[in-house]
DNA sequence: GAACGCCGTGTTTTT
DNA sequence: CACGGCGTTC
């Protein structure tokens, strides 16, 4: 590899961007329009500082927003300065924080194998807590509850602090569950996603040694998305700066849509108060997107009051007008969705990978899918129910995590009776409260299953042999790799079994996403070679989200939530569901977020590269009900010559007509007199051999109630389908 | 103890 | 509508 000279490193950068890069000292605040090559920018800073000013790598520390964003980060920097790039601290907040306090753990009372709870994890423990409390789950919702704490934390309140400032009975219970919650955290070895920021803050504030450790290692500190960090964040990047105050924050006051998350805009915006030697540089110059494209999001954005004023320009021409197209319903959006992006792969030469639709909630996607599904087009969703949060996943991981650290009681919960193994809700509280008596963790106190005295025999017996079940796993973890000890996990306790047992498809599905996991093991075996331990296996898989693994090369659609849309490009972008009430969402005009919803929009936008289109529906079904929506609000404020404006929404159909493609209800081979979706199921039977127009053949699996069958395909698949409306015949 | 089904309930975005 | 919690039944 040849690296490039410092000189070449500034080469082919434009004017702001390049001081961008060769400011090397003191604060620096990147206001990094969308599209505005920010990652270049990020990357040859790093470079630029080893290569011109000889700054050791692993005194720089990088944040970004994701685990994906920071590996990319990592693999320009390495392609620009070679290995050496790989002793940076390139990571996200959570990862950097979780990364410090499996050193420092001790000094804060924790064991350095302490577990991370995750969103899910965090609820059950709020929920058995206001059960221990006495607390009626009705009235105080653990979500929500746990939604204040959480938002607590992010603003570095504790809980003794939020009980000293309550003001109504609500809080005062949110107060108590709090201080308990963080109790039982502790009991558990457990940190919660905030926690990780918490408690590094709490390590610096009373550790000035480990400060002063920490603020000397990073001589330099970058800040990717800057706009979306919380007080606590923000906190810990001005304790970790103060020595060198070599801080340069990169990010866009327009880009910021995470204010539910605890986000704070006013980081970004007050950068200039907080070190009011900052050099300020603004990227306006636009490499991705056409100007028609830009100047529609400019407007919309526009409309925002709370904004530092920017405007983003390109050299890359006009390019075509934004599409609006006025459909009937969210089918009639799908099939449109669809079509045109067809056209644009037959017409325009586009491949489905340069294709994105994007949504506001992801619930949106299912219709989506379904059209996809029967039109034969290949796509991915990004998001959604996120590997690591299925079931059988968060079981395997359980059992690993339990085994890690046995003070975790929620994971033991999880897995205690999973597989069945008949010990129930009965004595598992029979185990809690020997537990709490005792003094004992959970996994502790089953190995003394035969002392608890209000159990049968028979629930004693079960519980040992569960207690010597996670004994024999912890020896086999002692001195195995990750992979076997989960695959000695998965057998061993019957799990993989109870599932062959189950001869479903969705079960083999799950064995193969349990495969699927052990295969991550296994890379990450090779990867540790050796030195790798169950603890960290644990922390790098608690930290990782589906977006991280998204590859860009498949030949696929892509469909996500304009969230996760952040930091991404495409030739061609679908914005589907603008209509009020949807985006913007309706929650949030409730609380007053418009504006948040409208950066959503400007995000939304922007990254779309040559072809920008909106969808809205006249009608649309929508938790259960069906509602008439007007078109967002957005598509009014965007200047009605950047937009060319097609309906194809008909005045309402009496009587609905089924909308499967070229299929008269004659071709089902049903008898339609049955009508009804009562009886009709009874035509088919278990074991027929059937053709559906769309998948083909297949054969009976199930006949349910409501005029349902379930038909397992050729391609695998299984589907319940309506038997009065689907194409289907026997063979 | 487990399986089933009822009912009520809540429905945004996620590291 | 879809899910989960909870009570009922086996």
């Amino acid at each position: 590899m040849i690296k490039p000279s410092a000189a070449q490193l500034l080469e082919g950068l434009n004017e702001p961007q390049r001081r961008a890069v060769e400011v090397a000292s003191g604060p620096v605040l990147v206001l990094a329009g969308a599209g505005s090559g920010k990652t270049r920018v990020l990357t040859h800073r790093v470079a630029f500082l080893i290569a011109a000013h000889g700054v050791r790598p692993h005194e720089i520390l990088a944040i970004t927003f994701t685990n994906k964003a920071a590996g990319e980060m990592k693999e320009r920097i390495e392609s620009l300065v070679g290995p050496i790039a790989r002793t940076m601290w390139i990571s996200t907040f959570h990862s950097a924080c979780a990364r410090i306090l499996r050193k420092e753990a001790q000094s804060l009372g924790y064991q350095r194998n302490f577990t991370i709870y995750d969103a899910a994890d965090q609820v059950r423990l709020v929920r058995r807590c206001l059960k221990e409390l006495n607390l009626d789950d009705k009235r105080f919702p653990p979500r929500g509850i746990h939604a204040v704490i959480s938002s607590a934390k992010n603003q570095l309140i504790g809980a003794e602090e939020f009980a000293g400032m309550t003001e109504d009975f609500f809080d005062d219970t949110v107060a108590q569950t709090y201080r308990l919650y963080q109790k039982m955290l502790f009991a558990n070895n457990a940190m919660d996603f905030d926690d990780l920021m918490v408690r590094t803050v709490e390590l610096f504030q009373n550790f000035s040694d480990r400060l002063e450790h920490y603020q000397s290692a990073f001589h330099h500190i970058l800040v990717d998305e800057y706009q979306d960090t919380n007080h606590a964040q923000y906190t810990l990047v001005n304790l970790l700066g103060r020595e060198h105050r070599n801080i340069c924050v990169v990010g866009d006051d327009d880009q910021s849509i995470y204010s539910w998350r605890g986000a704070d805009v006013r980081n970004i915006l007050d950068f200039e108060k907080d070190y009011p030697e900052a050099v300020v540089i603004k990227l306006e110059q636009n490499y991705r997107s056409t100007q028609t494209i830009l100047t529609a999001a400019n407007h919309v954005v526009g409309h925002n009051q709370d904004r530092k004023s920017k405007e983003l320009w390109t050299e890359l021409g006009t390019g075509d007008p934004v599409t609006v197209t006025e459909l009937d319903d969210e089918h009639a959006e799908a099939r449109y969705v669809a079509g045109e992006a067809m056209r644009l792969q037959q017409d325009e030469g586009y491949r489905p990978q340069d294709i994105a639709v994007f949504y506001r909630v992801n619930a949106q996607s299912r219709v989506l899918e379904d059209i996809l599904v029967r039109y034969g087009m290949a796509y991915r969703v990004v998001g959604g129910t996120k590997f690591y949060e299925r079931a059988e996943i968060k079981d395997a991981v359980a059992y690993l995590t339990v085994i890690d650290n046995p003070a975790d009681s929620v994971g033991f919960g999880r897995i205690v009776n999973s597989p069945k193994r008949g010990i129930g809700a009965a004595t598992v509280a029979s185990l809690t409260r020997f537990a709490d008596a005792e003094g004992l963790t959970m996994t502790a106190a089953a190995a003394r299953a035969g002392d608890i005295a209000d159990l049968r025999t028979a629930a004693q017996k079960s519980l040992a042999a569960f207690s010597g079940l996670l004994r024999r796993l912890a020896e086999t973890a002692g001195k195995s790799p990750v992979a076997e000890t989960l695959d000695e996990a998965l057998t061993a306790s019957g799990y993989i079994e109870a599932l062959q047992a189950e001869r479903t498809i969705e079960a083999e599905g799950r064995i193969e996403n349990l495969m699927e996991l052990v295969g991550v093991a296994e890379e990450y075996d090779r990867r540790a070679a050796g030195e790798g331990s169950l603890s960290q296996f644990l922390q790098e898989i608690s930290l990782y989200t589906d977006i991280d693994k998204l590859a860009e090369t498949q030949e696929a659609l892509t469909l996500m939530t304009l969230h996760n849309a952040k930091g991404l490009e495409f030739p061609a972008v679908f914005i589907i569901g603008a209509e009020e009430g949807i985006f913007p969402h309706s929650r949030s005009l409730e609380e007053q977020n418009l504006e948040e919803e409208r950066r959503l929009c400007y995000v939304g936008m922007t990254r779309a590269m040559k072809r920008l289109y909106f969808c809205y529906t006249t009608t649309r079904n929508l938790y259960g009900g069906r509602s008439y929506n007007m078109a967002s609000r957005f598509l009014g404020e965007i200047p009605d010559e950047l937009l060319r404006f097609e309906s194809k929404a008909g005045p309402s159909r009496v009587g609905g007509g089924s909308s499967f493609i070229g299929l008269q209800p004659d071709d089902t081979g049903i008898d339609e007199a049955a009508g009804g979706g009562g009886d009709t199921a009874s035509f088919f039977s278990v074991g027929d051999k059937v053709v559906h127009a769309v998948f083909g053949d297949g054969m009976v699996t199930g006949v349910e109630r409501g005029g349902t069958v379930a038909v397992r395909f050729v391609d695998g698949s299984e589907r319940k389908l309506m038997v009065d409306y689907a194409p289907l015949k026997k063979k």
